[in-house]
DNA sequence: GCCAACGTTGGC
DNA sequence: GCCAACGTTGGC
């Protein structure tokens, strides 16, 4: 099992959409890191669903429900897509500013590149963030 | 292969 | 709206 983050802002799809849908197709990614990010997944990986730009927080927990294929809304150039499954929201966000603050996740993504959209987390910064969000998994 | 110029992301 | 950080492009 292996932990992810992943990022949309929230005026384009919010984590509250996803549950309303039950399922997303993660398409549009055009970073070669987060593409090979993305093809790291592998079903049933756990995602922390993080709101960008607006909210600025991880709000929710996805689980990959199918790993990686050709991205359809590629036009041109060699790009994936993953479909997520909503798992639940967090019983309380959290927040950028806590996750900066933390010193625990100083080495997280988040915190060390901030443009990067899909990103690796590793178990103990997972545990972290999960109990910074009151839940469980 | 280097690096300047440019574009994009995303926090502030 | 600004700008820092990062990635990509393209001339040399």
């Amino acid at each position: 099992m292996n932990y992810w983050l992943v990022k949309s802002e929230p005026d384009v799809y919010s984590f509250e959409q996803l549950c309303t849908e039950g399922r997303a197709r993660w398409d549009g990614v055009r970073n070669y890191q987060a593409r090979n990010n993305l093809r790291a997944m592998k079903t049933g990986d756990v995602c922390l669903f993080y709101h960008s730009n607006i909210g600025l927080e991880i709000v929710g927990l996805a689980r990959v429900a199918r790993e990686f294929y050709p991205d359809p809304t590629a036009e041109s150039g060699d790009w994936s897509a993953v479909d997520l499954e909503p798992l639940k929201p967090l019983n309380r966000p959290v927040s950028l500013v806590e996750i900066k603050a933390h010193p625990a996740l100083q080495q997280f993504g988040l915190v060390r590149n901030g443009r990067l959209s899909v990103m690796p987390a590793t178990f103990d910064e997972f545990s972290t963030l999960l109990s910074l969000g009151g839940t469980q998994l």
